[in-house]
DNA sequence: ATTCTTGCAAACGGTTTGCACATAC
DNA sequence: GTATGTGCAAACCGTTTGCAAGAAT
């Protein structure tokens, strides 16, 4: 976590192969930042006050960008639709990168609750665990390289 | 989970509240009765076999009313729209089902890593614990009861 | 000079909403 | 009989896409 730089951003960029321009230094910037897991709209709406003439597009592009790369992360959605399952009890999913399919997880996480003890004020009603990566029909035909 | 008749599941929408109809007893089955973890469309082309004429809106309607009551849970997404963070080692998040604002969980899961040993055939790349519940600012502003 | 990126606007698709009719209670 | 649910279609809204102009290498 050490305190970066304009020159920092940049090079942090041209590392992961993208091209450097302001709007992306920006855009980046403008969420390395925060602590808020701001929405695409809100990056927006902060960017712009600096750089008036950006659009909304243009931050969707980024950051689908600076996620495929590894420099961001999205906490959700999970799935691109919403998807619904009929077992309410505590346990934990698998969604398949490339398939889509979502398999439960007990058996791999198994008895390993996580204990989440009512702190810091927020009070926890559900969890959830979510794994993602490759079922064992799509793990095969996956030819492209998986950073 | 013992098996389910009509009766039963009759009885568990009469518990919860809610009325029965033919459109939610399918719809409710359906769901109970898969482990695909299927989207309100694939719900939808299911039960439309039995009852070609029922409406996806219906199908969505039912599906928030059965997730309201606690009888079927959402498994994404987890916040109404895609949220970012540059954050990209393996924390966790704290999603307010009020506000929807997200915090880093970390000092509350803490060291707590799940163990995920490529099992089952499913190669998992990475993992995100989430947890819903309430944030301090909305807690005290919560006046309807929560199940 | 070539390739990649931006801005704009239209399209897309999952989900929600409004309303008249039908059904559950 | 009254409240609630259904079906249909339109609206909604976050996100993606196509394309011409502009910027990065």
């Amino acid at each position: 976590m050490e305190v970066k730089n304009d020159k920092d951003f940049i090079a942090t960029l041209r590392e992961h192969g993208l091209q450097v321009t302001y709007q992306r230094l920006a855009i980046y910037q403008a969420l390395y930042f925060t602590k808020e897991h701001p929405s695409a709209e809100a990056i927006y709406q902060q960017v712009r006050k600096r750089f008036p003439m950006i659009s909304l597009g243009t931050v969707y592009k980024t950051l689908e960008k600076l996620y495929e790369v590894g420099l961001i992360q999205k906490v959700s959605p999970i799935t691109e639709v919403a998807r619904y399952d009929a077992i309410t009890g505590p346990h934990h999913h698998m969604v398949c990168l490339e398939c889509q399919s979502i398999q439960d997880a007990d058996s791999i996480v198994g008895a390993q609750k996580i204990s989440v003890p009512e702190q810091n004020g927020f009070r926890v009603l559900r969890q959830q665990v979510v794994l993602h990566g490759y079922c064992p029909a799509c793990k095969g035909s996956i030819t492209d390289s998986q950073s």
